[in-house]
RNA sequence: GCGCCCUUAGCUCAACCGGAUAGAGCACUCGCCUUCUAAGCGAGCGGUUGCAGGUUCGAGUCCUGCAGGGCGCGCCA
């Protein structure tokens, strides 16, 4: 089975493969002019070139070949070349209901599935969550689902950043904080025995709160930060009490971390974090070493990554630091050999901030050199910041990180607010009102960061993002909360859908909506882009709205009224399954 | 200094290998609820796609230069 897009483009390649002209460019898009036509091929115009012939004579002789075709109503050349297609109300009536009978809704599956890892891109136990890891969570999430609705098997890995200096930082502080913890951490370094119990007394917001005047102090002061590096290469050893402490950090931390990241709708299947990994770098660089890859260099190991052609020198990757520790591209670089050993994957996505794409860069060529993943297997999908309205990236009021419970709070409190404006869900119980309130919320958010391309920044507006009215995501729920209530109506009055009958152009728009999600779907998957499913999602929306506007239902006469009530019923399940890509729930209603 | 990204309507953003008249939403103006959820629908207003060249039958899209903005550039992650 294959959408009115590709059914149609076989057929043109056919026509232009019969003229001697290359199929490819009998490609058919959906029109630009929806007055004119509903589907065309431009490739008259690009054969012309390449033939030396009139465009609108070879045009015509494709027409002439696909005269024949009864899903057109019409063929026409226009412009210099354009071939318009315009489908019969049969053609377009049976894809409908070939789509309202399709468990995936008329979406593809990749033809060679591969074993795909998606790297939300560490958040870290030191630094606080903030607004850039609702991003890697909001697209990489978007990405996992993308792929896996395709067929690809994918893994999502929070990759937690819990390992190397930050670490050494924090231990320091909260040994300063409380000469009981510090006391304990002695002890147990010494081998001796201590009541580990006092270390829960550490709690999230000790962590918040010290590691910034932790990695203030490191920077200005260069025995504080010795302390600091000392510790670090104790825990990488594995002295027992800066063990023990650093076990309670990285506990409270995903403990949080899973609360927020489960309110989002953004689950992780592993909890994967720089620490498992460690017992790896070792035996790793050792292989590095006798590679021959490793080159010393003003006291430390690194490895040089420069090709031919580059436009600028790339650092190298530091393996080594000259304090003897692993940095952080070093066990970047030992995740990819543990996953290449454990998941083998064809494919890893690092969905990290844009800003670190050199990094990566350098990291993937290492470990290209290495042989741990071939040349293409590792993506950097970047993505740009969150700004404030000020155009800067944002910041709380006060000038702080927003921790990211804060923001998702802020959104509920603002989506709770909209709902008592349009006195929606007053006769509701206090706890589906909640539920309704998070999902809108959740929509709100993720619909407003996965519309955009994930390359570019944007402005964080919270009213905007919360407005119930234009392209957001409480819209999108609406509209599939309205569907919901007319097929709840039509089962009460046992209404039964029917054969697919499209006559009404609201209806045709719909129908030509419906058939392009695999063409959104494709382009998303192939650019790693969820915005295209998004701007379906949108699409669907308006037209199954307009549809709405313009097309009774229930009131319609028995056939018409089955027809209608099918084509509903398909493009609520459409418009779900979209949603669920971007990671959107729907409430039942609202 | 070197490199990467960005600049599209008053604002926030789209634009499928280079295609026809560059699209949405917000804001603003007007119309539509005794009929399935009006958080909706329809109509209007709004553009020299930062600037200057080039390639092409055709450029927001490709190339060169310039201006403005953001980011990165070895022992933090």
């Amino acid at each position: 089975m294959s959408d009115l897009k590709g059914g149609l483009s076989e057929a043109v390649e056919a026509a232009f493969a019969g003229l001697g002209l290359p199929a490819e460019l009998g490609r058919v898009t959906a029109s630009d002019r929806p007055d004119l036509a509903d589907f065309q091929s431009n490739g008259a115009l690009a054969a012309a070139k390449r033939v030396g012939k009139n465009p609108r004579e070879l045009a015509a002789a494709v027409a002439e070949a696909l005269a024949g075709d009864a899903r057109l109503a019409s063929i026409e050349i226009a412009g210099p070349g354009f071939i318009n297609l315009k489908l019969t109300d049969a053609a377009l009536g049976e894809r409908a209901q070939e789509i309202a009978n399709d468990p995936r809704l008329g979406a593809e599956m990749v033809a060679e599935p591969r074993r795909v890892l998606v790297d939300y891109g560490g958040p870290n136990v030191a630094k606080p969550m903030h607004v850039g890891h609702l991003r890697a969570s909001i697209i990489g999430e978007s990405i996992k689902r993308l792929y896996r609705f395709r067929g690809d098997t994918v893994l999502g890995d929070a990759h937690f950043g819990d390992w190397g200096y930050q670490m050494g930082l924090l231990i320091g502080a909260a040994m300063d904080e409380s000469p009981a913890v510090r006391d304990a951490v002695e002890a147990l370094n010494a081998g001796e025995t201590a009541d580990a119990a006092v270390f829960n007394a550490v709690t999230l917001a000790d962590l918040d709160r010290l590691y910034p005047e932790a990695a203030a102090k490191g920077k200005a002061d260069t025995d504080y930060r010795d302390r600091a590096r000392k510790i670090t290469a104790g825990l990488q050893d594995r002295r027992a009490g800066y063990f023990a402490l650093w076990q309670r950090f990285r506990d409270v931390t995903q403990v949080a971390l899973e609360r927020d990241f489960h309110a989002l709708g953004v689950d992780f299947d592993l909890w994967k974090g720089e620490s498992d990994v460690e017992d790896l770098i070792d035996p790793m660089v050792a292989e590095l070493d006798a590679k021959g890859l490793l080159v010393d260099d003003q006291g430390a190991r690194i490895i040089r990554v420069t090709r031919e052609g580059d436009k600028k020198e790339l650092p190298p990757l530091l393996v080594v630091s000259s304090e003897g520790s692993a940095m952080y591209g070093t066990t970047d670089l030992a995740t990819i050999l543990d996953r290449k050993r454990s998941f083998d994957p064809h494919l890893v996505i690092y969905c990290v901030d844009q800003r670190q794409a050199d990094h990566f860069e350098i990291v993937f060529r290492a470990a290209y050199l290495a042989g741990y993943a071939t040349e293409g297997q590792l993506n950097h999908v970047g993505f740009g910041t969150m700004n404030g309205t000020d155009g800067k990236p944002f910041k709380t009021r006060e000038g702080g990180v927003l921790k990211l419970a804060d923001m998702i709070e802020m959104t509920r409190t603002k989506a709770r607010e909209r709902l008592h404006e349009a006195g929606l869900g007053e006769n509701l119980s206090p706890d589906e009102f909640e539920d309704i309130a998070g999902k809108v919320a959740v929509a709100a958010l993720k619909f407003a960061d996965l519309q955009n391309f994930r390359g570019t920044s944007y402005v964080f507006d919270l009213d905007r993002f919360t407005s119930f009215e234009g392209k957001t995501g409480p819209y999108l729920l609406y509209q599939a909360v309205r569907v919901k209530s007319v097929l709840r109506r039509a089962a009460e009055e046992g209404v039964q859908p029917g054969p697919i009958v499209v006559a009404e152009p609201a209806e045709r728009e719909l129908v030509l909506t419906l058939d392009a999600f695999e063409t959104a779907l494709a382009e998303a998957y192939d650019r790693q882009a969820p915005n295209a499913v998004a701007e379906h999602a949108y699409r669907l929306s308006q037209a199954f709205s307009k549809f709405y506007a313009a097309c009774p239902i229930l009131q319609a006469e028995p056939a018409i009224r089955a027809s209608r009530l099918a084509l509903a019923t398909a493009t609520l399940a459409q418009l779900e399954r979209a949603l669920d890509v971007l990671g959107i729930a729907v409430p039942e209603r609202m």
